[in-house]
RNA sequence: CGGGAUGUAGCGCAGUCCGGUUAGCGCACCUGCUUUGGGAGCAGGGGGUCCCAGGUUCGAAUCCUGGUAUCCCGACCA
């Protein structure tokens, strides 16, 4: 069998190869003919859609409903916010045609000339302005609000240089976008909505992150304050895995989007949005997997245990899927997802390394020994710890066993983190932790774009977040030496 | 957009400098037999616009010109 298409590159020395390789022999995803853009595989799709499942239930149970909007923005929606427009022109794809035509050279089909749109069209990089201007003609009094909608979609963002999941062209997404009465409702929305990112990614991916604002220079582009979730990966960088803004009054101002209050007068109404995406995929692959492959959490494992069969011949074949399809029959009643390798071509130690890379997060092998002794092997994706346990009971323990590695995969990426992230005093030490150790540091900041601005410029590290449970704390500025209220957290990012 | 590299079977590559049998290797795929408690062995078989266009030559994967695509490093990344 192919030994050189299942290993993987070496982490240590190459981390990126080592992730693009994973996700391409794991089968989740593969870069695709158009320049950017990534064929989400059956098994990759497998588990966003858990993921999906997973968060709009979280949404539903938060009071949103789903809608749909355009994915084409007319060109002059987008320049009604002028930060908005800042932030997202120089990425975005344009339509300017809607007709082909062939050749009158006979080189093909090319674009008629004639096809011109009146008013280009951009593929939605985010959809607030589509959004809003939807919104205005819904909002007429405070009794129409508050909007709580969240949309499924995919949107368009020309990168220049782009990684699977991490950074892809097109992209799939949620984006939730909320109309509120006051400043504070919207700011609770906000807030709401990116601990419900957090409580997600911790308990579904098992992923521990930090919650906090962005700086201003990091902010959204129309926002008056983000909100977001930083996640710290194996190779010591941070990944941003979800936002939530409080957006003001401005789209609303951008927009027109008025209501008439309960005091009968005028107002504009206050906006949030908040989204994440499938670089969470990316955020899950590189928060556990291990030299041997993915390791999956089991409440996002498509398959949570799969089973192999050793044999020989046919008769002992059917002998043992035979009885693994009763232990089959009673894991799916208690809603564990099972699958029984039953393939013929392959080896069964070959079957062992493939879901190793997969990351099945429980594997169950039988043989004519066990069927004799009534035993089982039961191996753990997460330690790859193997043990031989006796049948009777095997629903009971691999239920356990599920939540066990639910938690340890959690503890183990929480107790990374928390070795990974460092208190500097001096920009001195700041730099050779970045340089040695990688990681979250803690430092003090001056709260000026310049100083965060230099900071990155010299070490390419930047502000991820000010944590929203950093406590008051007297200290300078690693940069300036200007004085500070408290410590934010730093990285280099993804 | 700057610097570097690459394009040969589904994938990974050799061959290109120095032009010359029918373009080769590993993996994958198909058939058969033997195997099966950690990535099987043997035998046989199928699969090619050598990135595209033009040129040089008796003869081009190989040399020349132009184009194009991809990757890496920078710049960029709400």
């Amino acid at each position: 069998m192919a030994k050189e298409l299942k290993e993987l590159t070496n982490r240590e020395e190459n981390y990126s190869q080592w992730y693009n390789d994973l996700v391409v022999k794991a089968g989740l995803a593969e870069s695709s003919a158009v320049r950017g853009c990534m064929v989400i595989k059956p098994y990759g799709y497998a588990i966003w859609e858990k993921m999906q499942r997973a968060l709009d239930q979280m949404f539903k149970d938060t009071g949103h409903v789903n809608a749909y909007f355009p994915l084409f923005i007319p060109k002059s929606f987008f320049s009604k916010e002028a930060k908005h427009v800042e932030g997202f022109a120089k990425e975005c794809a344009v339509v300017t045609h809607y007709r082909l035509m062939n050749d009158p050279n006979g080189n093909g089909v090319v674009v008629d000339p004639d096809a011109k749109l009146e008013e280009e069209l951009i593929v939605r990089p985010t959809s607030e302005t589509i959004i809003w201007n939807t919104y205005k003609g819904w909002i007429q009094s405070y009794r129409d609000l508050p909007i709580l909608c969240n949309q499924w979609a995919n949107v368009v963002r020309w990168e220049m240089r782009t990684r699977l999941f991490l950074r892809t062209a097109e992209f799939l997404w949620q984006e939730g976008h909320t109309a509120h009465e006051t400043r504070e409702e919207a700011i609770e929305e906000a807030y709401k909505m990116v601990y419900v990112y957090r409580d997600f990614v911790e308990q579904f991916m098992g992923v521990p992150v930090i919650v906090g604002h962005k700086s201003e220079n990091e902010r959204f582009a129309g926002a008056e304050d983000t909100l977001s979730i930083e996640a710290l990966m194996q190779d010591g960088k941070a990944l941003q895995s979800g936002t939530s803004h409080f957006l003001g009054q401005n789209f609303a101002k951008a927009f027109d989007v008025q209501f008439a209050n309960r005091d009968g007068k005028l107002d504009y109404v206050w906006a949030t949005s908040w989204g994440v995406s499938t670089r969470l995929m990316g955020a899950l692959i590189m928060a556990h997997s291990d030299n041997n492959g993915l390791v999956l959490p089991p409440k996002l494992a498509p398959i949570q245990v799969v089973m192999i069969p050793i044999y020989k011949g046919e008769e002992e074949l059917r002998t043992v899927v035979a009885r693994m399809e009763k232990f089959a029959a009673e894991l799916k009643k208690r809603g564990i997802s099972v699958k029984i390798d039953d393939r013929d071509n392959v080896r069964s130690g070959f079957k062992f390394a493939e879901y190793e890379l997969k990351g099945v997060p429980v594997r169950l092998a039988m043989g004519p020994r066990d069927m004799q002794n009534g035993t089982i092997e039961i191996v753990r994706r997460d330690t790859l710890a193997k043990e031989t346990v006796s049948q009777e009971g095997l629903t009971d323990r691999i239920e356990a066993l599920l939540d066990d590695i639910q938690r340890n995969i959690f503890e183990k990426a929480l107790k990374y983190r928390e070795e990974h992230t460092t208190k500097v005093d001096t920009y001195e030490e700041f730099k050779k932790v970045l340089e040695e150790k990688g990681g979250f540091i803690l430092a003090h900041w001056d709260g000026t774009i310049e100083t965060e601005e230099a900071i990155k410029a010299e070490t390419k590290a930047t502000i991820r977040c000010i944590p929203l449970d950093a406590p008051e704390e007297d200290g300078v500025c690693i940069y300036s030496g200007r004085p500070s209220k408290r410590r934010v957290l730093f990285a280099k990012a993804y």
